[in-house]
Order: structure tokens, then C-alpha cells, then sequence
RNA sequence: GCGAGAGUGGCGGAAUUGGCAGACGCACUAGACUUAGGAUCUAGCGCACUUCGUGUGUGGGGGUUCAAGUCCCCCCUCUCGCACCA
């Protein structure tokens, strides 16, 4: 190795081959010092890694180096999200099969990712698509099933006929399939269903407690789980023998319901309008409205619209007649698919009444004014006081709110309800690469689970994906064609793969114990390393992994598998790698790859601007001469280094007593910098200002070694100083520090070294500039002592020329002294 | 529409509890070294005015204060999320 010029690649390869060769960062739960479990999401193997998983990992291999150093006990994994469609897709496009795609993909980026130089311990690798994974996935899914936490229902669900595959809501795009862009179709299907709404309470409540997780984040799971209280009130309907109940979170205003809405689709929606002679008109408006939602664009509303059904409903409190609508705003899934429409404190109500002409009745008076249901142009929807609700008017509407649904329940036609936006979820996939959900369906005994002792139900290997997209599984007798476990009659397997949001559910407790064969996880593992204590990715999961995640551990904690309530204790959403002001994209023609910026200026390079450029939560603008000028920095650090290296290596580790005055200023910048780093990773991950912070150390240590100085540091404290420059940036560019720590002659790795201290006495400053104001402007600067008394700072003040120049023929009103920091001298 | 976040030089971004706005880096300008410079070093670099200097300046407007990027009120713009949720 030619050690005159920073020789990147031979350095990271030395590197990286000693951190393989000697398993440098594996750990084990036999540790005295505390534990400390840091994640990064793990991606999916589609083939290279790009700026995005770059910085992710970038992020989190500080996090991990810097708490290793500090003396914990690190678990730091990696492995594969290796389920999902587009392994499918390439095997179409490259008639290759989607198992080989994905080992090969694993294969390319685990070496992109070590040759990044990032501190994982590798024997803990996980690919969910291997069978030693999903089995125990297969369990957890028949120990829910034992439980009632998995059931199967005929649903509603987006089909494409063209790729033979039901697509998840987000592969739907603008009414169409995002791979073929034929429409979508919604179909009727049968389906696997995860009962995550058995948690609503608790996934909802729990987020006041993840004190360690981003405000946004906790609003939009909690926007998610969508919880919305009221009543629920029965309404009969004239010549209609069943009732309709409608959920309401303003049963205060019930006096004023002038009509009723009810979804097209509702269940009841054609008997209701049987013998009206309207059946025709409703169905064909079922129909339309179907279809309009299907072609709806997201961005606009759907015009108001609606079919009256021929019907009509009795308010329960007033005793009058309500024509019954179908509308196409209402929906059925949620609440109980029907409203009761109150236009004069309900915009949508509003709305359709003027556009329908129906009556609009005030029932809340807001204070100092007077509605009028006639002359209104919208409708009033804050509380008020109650009027023309019989007993209840001259109430407040917070007071009649509980009072009516009181009553209501009293009378036995209503009762208060909570209602969520949260659906349970739908995990049943009609593709081939995926977990095979392990139940079998009999003619005599109807659905049946997969005995434990015969998991996995392994996904048969040799099948060929066909261009229809169709899942081979469906026609493979091999695969289906089995024994029913409790008649020993013929059965036939379920066909259908499970999400592979299932497989990200859980991977992070598995990494406790990847070996583990007696069971999904090891209790005593998993006690040791759970929770997560940092959790790092992208904003993009922030619903759903997210909310999956947690569902999956309270599941697995009721089973007795943990002990945790929450899987992450803290998270760390960062944000997008962007150039030129948008994402990096194919058809934009801006992507960055990071192999030919690591094999241009090396992986240490590579990671120091993705930490410089901005802070991680924020969007980080790629910029290829930002990325110079982080190398142009490690250059000048190793310069230094390289051209003091007989003094650095010479001199003694042991401070001398007495400090000239250069000395003693480079020795406070080293241990300023210290503490300063520190502090900015430590929790904050202010990455940018820890790194400005030591190339200003880099700079002084320059300027006060310079050719013209007249006197320098004494060589112990330069020692100091470049020792401090290459242990604080260590975490952030490893293979760098590692080797440079070598060359000055440390036995011990750094990464395995503690975290350098800071002496608090080193810190304080001998003088101040004193900033002096007058009337709020700088006017003038003063050097004093630190800690200086007020008076004497007084004193100075005054006696000051450029003072006196600004107070002459003045009268001083008052003097504000900000001790170390500022004087204003009021002056009129 | 609702919710969250943001708005600071040419650019990315700094600025404890209110206390020198623009750290650090990029770009740019001038100079040095050099056969050469896309290496390195030195200096400059918010804007305006004629220089020392003075004025002005953190999306806009108002306020509190000796002092506001920071606190309060109103408005504008952008990004993200949710979106007829009854």
C-alpha cells in the first residue's frame, strides 16, 4: 500500500476483510455490559441497493459504531425482505424463476453493503423466503387461528384479470393495476383476515407512551386507527319489518334530521326498496356509483348524488317521517353504512338537501347569532345551545350530546358507540412468491389447520411463472392436493401466499435468535434483546409496517413468545435522497448508483456526505461536488496526519504541566469538539454539525501549525488533537480512522475503544469577546477575562473609544450586562 | 377541507433558556505555487450605498422586549400525510 496518498480502496478492503475474517461485530447476550439493539428496516432484494438504503444504513452504522464504543453491547443485524411481486415479475421478464432472482439479488448486495464497511453482525442473517423463516410464520398463523385472530371472509377486493392477482390498495393506481395498467376490477373473493381490530385500543392508546417516536408518526397511525365516538340509534322504517341503525357523533342533533342517507351498496339496501317499484332506479344507481368510485380520480370529490328509495324512517325522537336516500357519499364500511342527515350542521347533509330541496332545520344556536335554515349558505357545525328539540332546547350541545343518547338508550333504540376507521387485515395474496398459509380445506370437515409437526408447508421449488402472472400453486396438484389432518379424507391446501407485510412483522425479534430450531424465537434471547432501542428508515412505512409491527407484538406477546408491549423504542424516520429537487428516478434520468461513488472516492467518502449533507430527518439534496468536498476534508485530515506522522508517532501520550498559549488553545478546541460531537450523536443524530464540528477542529489544527506562526503547539497537544479528529470520526467513516489509528501506533482497533472524554476544565475559555450594544446595535467588542465581575465589565464598557464616540452628550438610561455575552447600553 | 412540518446568502445547511444571524461545506472571485491545474495554499464572499464606514437583512404584516430567526397575533407559500369517516 502506497501510504502517500489516501489509497481508499486498499484501505477499505484491508478493512473490511479483517471485519469478515474475524467476525468483528458479532455479539452475544453473554455480555456484562448493557445492550443495545439498533435496526435499520431491512430492504427488499430488488437487485442493487440505491442512495436511499445508502444513507439508511449510513445513518444507523454511526449510531451503532458510536454505542459500541461507549461500551454497549451491540446487535446490529441485516437480512432480506425476500417475499414479494416483483421477484415474480423478473422471473417473467428473464424466464428465470423468482427463488434464483432473489438468492442472486441477496448475493450482489450483501457485498454492496459490506463494502460499505457497515458493522453488522452477518452470522444473524435472515432471508424471510427461506423455509427455516416462514415456518414459524406458519405457526404464529395457526396459533392465531387457535386464537381467533385469523378468520376467512368473502370480501370486496381489487382483482386484475390480466395479471390473475388480487392487488393490495397502493398497487392500485388511478383505477388501474400498476404492473399491466388494465383497470381493476373489484371482485368477491374469499380471504384470509388478521384481527387487528382486536388491538385498536391498545394500539391507539399505546401511542402516548412511544415517547422515542416522531409526533407525525404517532398522528398518522392515530389518524389511521381513526377512532370517532357517538350512538348509535335505530330508526324504523314504514312497511320495512327490520331497522336501520345509523351512527352519528352528533346525537344532539337529531331533533333536526330531515332525511336519511344510506350507502348504495348498504345490506339491506333492495329489500328496503322492494314493493317501492324503485328497485330498478336503485340498482342502476348502485351500479353507477360503483363504477364512478372505481374510476374516481383520488385528487376530486365525487359530485353529491343520490335516488330516493321509496321509503321512508321515523325519527324516534320527533316522530317523523324521513325519505330514506341512497347516496353515493355515504360508505358502507364504515360506521353502520347509514346517516341520519342533518343539513343545518352538516356540510355534506347541507349540500345534498339544497341540491335535492329538502327541508333544513336548525336545532343549534351558536351565541350572539341567529340561523336561519332558509337563508343559510352552509352549514354550522361548531356546538351551540339546543333549539326545537323538545326537551332538550336551552341545552348546551355537549350536555344534550349524552342526555339524548341517554334517553335513546333508555328507550332501548340506541345506545353511545365507538366506531374506527381501522379494518382488519386482509393478508391473503393469490401469488406464488410468498408464505404459503398453512390451512386445508376438506368437504366433510370443513377448514382445517396444518398440524404443527408437518411445517413448513414449503413453497414446491419447481414451477414456472407464466406470463398470465396466474400463481402456479392454483392448478399444482403436487402442492395442493393433500390429506385432510382430522378425517383423513382428500383436502385441498389453501393456495394462497400470505403479505409480505407478515414476514416484516416479526424479523426484528427473530434476530435475537436466528438459529434458534425449537421454536419461533427463544424467550430468553428475545427478553435480553427486545425492544428494539432504535429503529431506523424511511418515512414511507410509517402506517403500515409500522402498525403491523406493533400489532404482531402484542399478538406474540399474548401468545407468551415476548415480553415487550412495543417493538421500537425509539424511531428515526429519515427522509428522501433527492437530486436536482425530486426523487431519484429511472424515468427522470437522476438516479446516483453508489458503486461508482464508492469506487470513485471510496465508501468512507460516500458516507461522510450522506451524514454532512443534511440532517436525516430532512430530504437530502445529492450533490456530486458536495461529495468532493468530503473527500477533498478526509484528504486534508490525512495530509496532516501523513506529513506529521515521525512527530505524531514520537510523541508522548502524557500532557505536559504547562501550556503555552497555542497549545492551550488548540487542547481546549480538541476537547470543545469532543464534547460537541458527542452531544450531536447522542441521541440528536445531528450528524452535519458533529462532522463541521471536526473539520473546525481540522482547520485550527492547521492554522496553529502553519509555516508562519510564530509559535506552535507543543507536539503532545497536536498529538491530542489528531488522535481526538480520528476516534470522533471513526463511527462515520471506519475504514479511514481504523487505519490511520493503526499507523499511529495503537495495538487495539477503534472500534473497539472506548469513546473518547472530554475534561470539563479544558473547556472554559480564558477570555470572552464581549459583545457591546447601544440601543440594541453592535457597536463595539471587548476582551475580558472570563467570568468577569459586572462592574469591572462597567467599567470597561464605558471607558471604551468607540463607546464613548456613540454615548457622547448622551443620557445613559440603563445598562444590560449578559454575563459572558453582551453589554446594551440604553441611551436616549 | 383537516392534520403535521417547513420557509434563513447563488446552493446544502448552522445558530442552548430571546443575546454578534449566516458555523461548516459547496459554488464563485482574486492572488500564490506551478510547464500546467480540475491538486494545494492564502484572502474575499448576504444585500445596498461612494471607501473607512453606515444602513439594511431570517416568506409578508403587526405586537411584546433593552434585545426577536427564536415569543404572541394575522396573512402568504411550499412539502408530506389523511381525505365525503357521519
Amino acid at each position: 500500500m502506497n501510504t502517500n496518498i489516501y489509497d481508499f480502496a486498499a484501505i477499505e478492503k484491508k478493512w473490511q476483510d479483517k471485519w469478515k475474517n474475524e467476525e468483528t461485530f458479532k455479539v452475544s447476550s453473554k455480555s456484562q455490559a448493557k445492550k443495545y439493539y439498533l435496526l435499520e428496516m431491512f430492504p427488499y432484494p430488488s437487485g442493487r441497493i440505491h442512495m436511499g438504503h445508502v444513507r439508511n444504513y449510513s445513518i444507523g452504522d454511526v449510531v451503532a459504531r458510536f454505542k459500541r464504543m461507549q461500551g454497549y453491547n451491540v446487535l446490529h443485524p441485516m437480512g432480506w425482505d425476500a417475499f414479494g411481486l416483483p421477484a415474480e415479475n423478473a422471473a417473467i421478464k428473464h424466464s428465470t424463476h423468482p427463488a434464483k432472482w432473489t438468492y442472486e439479488n441477496i448475493d450482489y448486495m450483501k457485498k454492496q453493503l459490506q463494502g460499505m464497511g457497515l458493522s453488522y453482525d452477518w452470522s444473524r442473517e435472515i432471508a424471510t423466503c427461506r423455509p427455516e423463516y416462514y415456518k414459524w410464520e406458519q405457526l404464529f398463523f395457526i396459533k392465531l387461528y387457535e386464537k381467533g385472530l385469523v378468520y376467512p371472509k368473502v370480501t370486496t377486493v381489487n382483482w386484475c384479470e390480466t395479471c390473475q392477482t388480487v392487488l393490495a390498495n397502493e398497487q392500485v393506481i388511478d383505477g388501474c393495476c400498476w404492473r399491466c395498467d388494465e383497470s381493476v376490477l373489484p371482485r368477491e373473493m374469499n380471504g384470509w383476515f388478521f384481527k387487528i381490530t382486536d388491538y385498536t385500543e391498545e394500539l391507539l392508546a399505546e401511542c402516548d407512551n412511544l415517547k422515542g417516536w416522531p409526533e407525525k408518526v404517532l398522528t398518522m397511525q392515530r389518524n389511521w386507527i381513526g377512532k370517532s365516538t357517538g350512538a348509535e340509534i335505530d330508526f324504523i322504517v314504514d312497511g320495512f319489518d327490520k331497522k336501520l341503525t345509523i351512527f352519528t357523533t352528533r346525537p344532539d342533533t337529531i331533533y333536526g334530521a330531515t332525511f336519511m342517507s344510506i350507502a348504495p351498496d348498504h345490506k339491506y339496501i333492495h329489500e328496503l326498496c322492494q314493493g317501492t317499484g324503485r328497485e330498478k332506479e336503485i340498482t342502476a344507481f348502485a351500479e353507477k356509483t360503483r363504477i364512478e368510485k372505481q374510476r374516481q380520480n383520488p385528487e376530486d370529490e365525487l359530485a353529491k348524488e343520490g335516488v330516493f328509495t321509496g321509503r321512508y324512517a321515523v325519527n324516534p325522537f320527533t316522530g317523523d317521517k324521513l325519505p330514506i336516500y341512497a347516496a353515493n357519499f355515504v360508505l358502507a364500511e364504515y360506521g353502520t353504512g347509514a346517516v341520519m342527515a342533518v343539513p343545518a350542521h352538516d356540510q355534506r347533509d347541507f349540500e345534498f338537501a339544497r341540491q335535492y330541496d329538502l327541508p333544513v332545520k336548525v336545532v343549534i344556536q351558536p351565541a350572539g347569532e341567529t340561523l336561519d335554515g332558509k337563508t343559510m349558505t352552509t352549514a354550522y357545525e361548531e356546538a351551540g345551545t339546543l333549539v326545537n328539540s323538545g326537551e332538550f332546547s336551552t341545552l348546551p350541545s355537549d350536555t344534550a350530546k349524552i342526555k339524548i343518547t341517554e334517553q335513546a338508550r333508555e328507550q332501548g333504540f340506541g345506545k353511545q358507540q365507538t366506531t374506527y376507521r381501522l379494518r382488519d387485515w386482509g393478508i391473503s395474496r393469490q401469488r406464488y412468491w410468498g408464505a404459503p398459509i398453512p390451512m386445508i380445506y376438506c368437504q366433510k370437515c370443513g377448514v382445517q389447520p396444518v398440524p404443527e409437526k408437518d411445517l413448513p408447508v414449503t413453497l414446491p421449488p419447481d414451477v414456472t411463472i407464466e406470463k398470465s402472472g396466474k400463481s402456479p400453486l392454483h392448478d399444482l396438484a403436487s402442492f395442493h392436493a393433500t390429506t385432510c389432518p382430522r378425517c383423513g379424507g382428500p383436502g385441498r391446501r389453501e393456495t394462497d401466499t400470505m403479505d409480505t407485510f407478515v414476514e416484516s412483522s416479526w424479523y426484528y425479534a427473530r434476530y435475537a435468535c436466528p438459529g434458534y430450531t425449537e421454536g419461533p424465537l427463544d424467550k430468553q434471547e428475545v427478553d435480553y434483546w427486545l425492544p428494539v432501542d432504535q429503529y431506523i428508515g424511511g418515512v414511507e412505512h410509517a402506517i403500515l409496517h409500522l402498525l403491523y409491527a406493533r400489532f404482531f407484538t402484542k399478538v406474540l406477546r399474548d401468545i407468551g413468545y415476548l415480553s415487550v408491549n412495543e417493538p421500537f423504542a425509539n424511531l428515526l424516520t429519515q427522509g428522501m435522497v433527492i437530486k436536482d429537487g425530486t426523487k431519484m428516478s429511472k424515468s427522470k434520468g437522476n438516479v446516483v448508483d453508489p458503486d461508482v461513488l464508492i469506487k470513485r472516492y471510496g465508501a468512507d467518502t460516500v458516507r461522510l456526505f450522506s451524514l454532512f449533507a443534511a440532517p436525516p430527518e430532512r430530504d437530502l439534496e445529492w450533490s456530486d461536488q458536495g461529495v468532493e468536498g468530503a473527500y477533498r476534508f478526509l484528504n486534508r485530515v490525512y495530509r496532516f496526519v501523513h506529513d506529521n506522522m515521525e512527530t505524531l508517532t514520537r510523541s508522548a501520550n502524557v500532557l505536559p504541566e504547562t501550556l503555552n498559549s497555542p497549545s492551550r488553545e488548540l487542547h481546549r478546541k480538541t476537547h470543545q469538539t469532543i464534547s460537541k460531537v458527542g452531544s450531536d450523536i447522542d441521541g440528536k443524530f445531528h450528524f452535519n454539525t458533529a462532522i463541521s464540528a471536526v473539520m473546525e477542529l481540522t482547520n485550527t489544527l492547521y492554522t496553529l501549525t502553519g509555516e508562519n506562526v510564530p509559535e506552535k503547539p507543543r507536539t503532545e497537544i497536536i498529538k491530542e488533537a489528531v488522535e481526538a479528529i480520528i476516534q470522533l470520526l471513526s463511527p462515520m467513516v471506519p475504514h479511514f480512522c481504523e487505519e490511520i489509528w493503526q499507523r499511529l501506533g495503537h495495538a487495539t482497533d477503534l472500534s473497539h475503544s472506548p469513546w473518547p472524554s472530554f475534561d470539563p476544565e479544558a473547556i472554559k475559555e480564558d477570555f470572552i469577546t464581549l459583545v457591546v450594544q447601544i440601543n440594541g446595535k453592535v457597536r463595539s467588542k471587548l476582551q475580558v477575562a472570563a467570568d468577569c465581575d459586572e462592574d469591572t465589565v462597567k467599567e470597561k464598557t464605558l471607558a471604551d473609544d468607540k463607546v464613548q464616540k456613540f454615548i457622547d452628550g448622551k443620557t445613559i438610561r440603563k445598562m444590560i450586562i449578559v454575563n459572558n455575552k453582551l453589554v446594551n447600553i440604553v441611551v436616549s
